[in-house]
RNA sequence: GGCGAUUUAGUGUAGUGGCCUAGCACGCCACCCUCUCACGGUGGAGACCUGGGUUCGAUUCCCAGAUUCGCUACCA
């Protein structure tokens, strides 16, 4: 009974891994490792039109990111290889035969064409036990001529023959047992002589066999074909090991209905790929989580209790906390409309928690897109800065919009704001601040608030006004942190400088906006 | 259309046949803190899909309907 825990996240490379696939990975990978189990991953690339350059490498690199990580597979070894389903194929040929002998599959010849007139023919048509005996396939053709065809190389495929009238139970972690009848399958095609290639239903169950797959955690989409591979498992004889399924719920849009897409994500402002993805064929980029600010523990931290939660109120956790605390019982059975504005938050949160001068890092290359040298302050400048504005941003790139007056002399000042703080009298006011700041030994935040406040106070002067003109005058706008911590860090030259500007700048009636 | 899944505040979710005056978080609002903007703290508005049934009692169990989502390809 006790079987090792192996479970498979297998993608195609038919472009950027989307954010939903990112889940169903994470939950993957929490399972396996909860239970101590193995994590594979398998390049699903059966669809030779649809493989898209780049994909693979995308895929394992944002897996990389994120933390996720892989036991085996593609890029990864292991002894169940090759991990990548076009390097299968001598494989998969031994078992379509073997469907083929035991008569549980069969050859059809009808093309595209052809099925396409039959659909159109029949309303609801569906290439099953009903319509096959008027088909061209095996079962209606004389072996001799079957055969000849293949030999003139003509092109066919593969399809399953599924009984009807019976009940297929797939028993779902989630859903509990789920039972359809087999009549509203159709004779799947499970390989295409063009490419020689199976189709995913055939590798699928294959694959997961022949790697010893345990648990089958995919995307709520499988829930439908999941009877036929069922069905196919009981065709090879491997009913006994068939893995256990898990049918995920989706990941829905933020606002209207249905699956998320990557228009979403345009529309709404958010990314929906995990990397930063350049499409090689229209030259589009798409925008992902870590190129836009995103730590990776957030990002996973959200997508955990995207569907599911650990019992309790807890909310921020590490993915080993995750791993910990994983299990299918708090999985939710309904798709979740992607929060993002809660992702910020997480964000947020995480951000807080790296150390300032981690931050400062970060933020150099910010620095750089404003036109700022970074090299030009030091570390503990920056570090520092940072450290003073951190607790107002929700991404690295904010740290820009709250500290770039520690960079440059502010260019202008907020109209709104000097009309309701700088008033006939505020210059004067200004200059008894230069002549106060200047009289100050020690310059430092501390050191320098009590004096000023109280040279303030003794004058009767308004605290609000005085405090805010000179915040103005320094920053630009009323907004930042303490504000003697700013003229520490700006040092006493540069603060007093900047009054001088804003005394001359604003003492015309049409002041400099 | 058919088949399947799904259903607690705007969103993500907890939870239970009576302890629920339904908990938490994000978002929103107010207040406090305060020289400003934030952070933080406190408080507030806001939900058990509908209709039957079972029961002394249902958000929780059963049935029906509705809703939403998915699938219905030589795509995965």
């Amino acid at each position: 009974m006790e079987r090792e825990v192996r479970v498979r996240f297998a993608p195609s490379p038919t472009g950027p891994l989307h954010i939903g696939g990112v889940r169903t990975a994470l939950y993957n990978y929490l399972f396996a490792r909860h239970n101590g189990g193995k994590m594979l991953l398998r390049i699903e690339d059966t669809d030779s039109n649809r493989f898209v350059p780049g994909a693979e490498e995308y895929i394992i690199e944002s897996l990389k990111w994120l933390g996720i990580n892989i036991d085996e597979g593609v890029g990864h070894g292991g002894d169940c290889g090759p991990y990548r389903q076009s390097e299968r194929r001598d494989i998969y040929r031994v078992y379509v035969k073997q469907l083929l002998d035991a008569d549980r599959a069969y050859i059809a010849f009808d093309t595209p064409e052809e099925l396409e007139a039959a659909r159109a023919a029949t309303p609801n048509f569906q290439y099953d036990a009903s319509t096959r005996m008027s088909m061209r396939n095996s079962l209606t053709m004389p072996a001799e001529d079957v055969k000849n065809l293949i030999d003139a190389g003509e092109k066919y495929v593969v399809r399953f023959k599924i009984e009807p009238g019976r009940p297929v139970v797939v028993d779902d972690l989630l859903r509990g047992k789920v039972t359809i009848m087999s009549d509203i399958l159709d004779d799947k095609v499970l390989y295409k002589s063009a490419d020689d290639l199976p189709t995913y239903h055939l590798a699928n169950i294959v694959d997961d066999h022949l790697m010893r797959v345990s648990h089958v955690i995919r995307g709520e989409e499988w829930l439908p074909s999941a009877p036929l591979h069922v069905l196919l498992y009981e065709a090879f004889g491997w009913s006994d090991t068939m893995p256990s399924f898990v049918h995920l719920p989706l990941l829905l849009k933020p606002d209207g209905k249905g699956k998320l897409s990557k228009r979403d994500g345009d529309r709404l402002g958010f990314p929906v790929f995990p990397l930063e993805w350049h499409d090689p064929a229209s030259g589009n980029i798409s925008s992902g989580y870590r190129e836009s600010g995103y730590l990776p523990e957030a990002v996973i931290n959200f997508l955990a209790l995207l569907g599911w939660n650990p019992g309790d109120d807890t909310e921020i956790m590490s993915m080993d906390e995750l791993i910990e605390k994983f299990s299918f019982d708090h999985c939710s059975r309904s798709g979740a409309k992607f929060a993002y504005e809660k992702g910020k938050w997480f964000n947020h949160h995480y951000l807080q928690q790296l150390d300032d001068a981690r931050l400062a890092e970060m933020f150099k290359p910010v620095l750089r897109d404003n036109g700022v040298n970074p090299d030009e302050y030091s570390d503990e400048y920056i570090a520092r800065v940072v450290g003073l504005v951190k607790g107002r941003i929700n991404f690295v790139r904010d740290l820009w919009e709250q500290a770039a007056f520690f960079f440059k002399t502010p260019e202008s000042y907020d109209p709104k704001a000097v009309k309701k703080r700088w008033s006939a009298e505020t210059p004067a006011i200004m200059t008894e601040l230069i002549d106060r700041l200047n009289a100050l030994d020690d310059f430092s935040s501390q050191a320098a608030e009590q004096p000023i406040l109280d040279w303030i106070t003794a004058k009767g002067y308004h605290m609000g006004n005085v405090m805010n003109a000179f915040r103005l005058a320094v920053v630009g706008e009323c907004k930042g942190p303490h504000m003697f911590d700013i003229t520490e860090l700006l040092g006493r030259e540069e603060s007093i400088r900047r009054i001088q500007l804003a005394i001359e700048r604003l003492k015309t009636d049409e002041p400099a906006v």
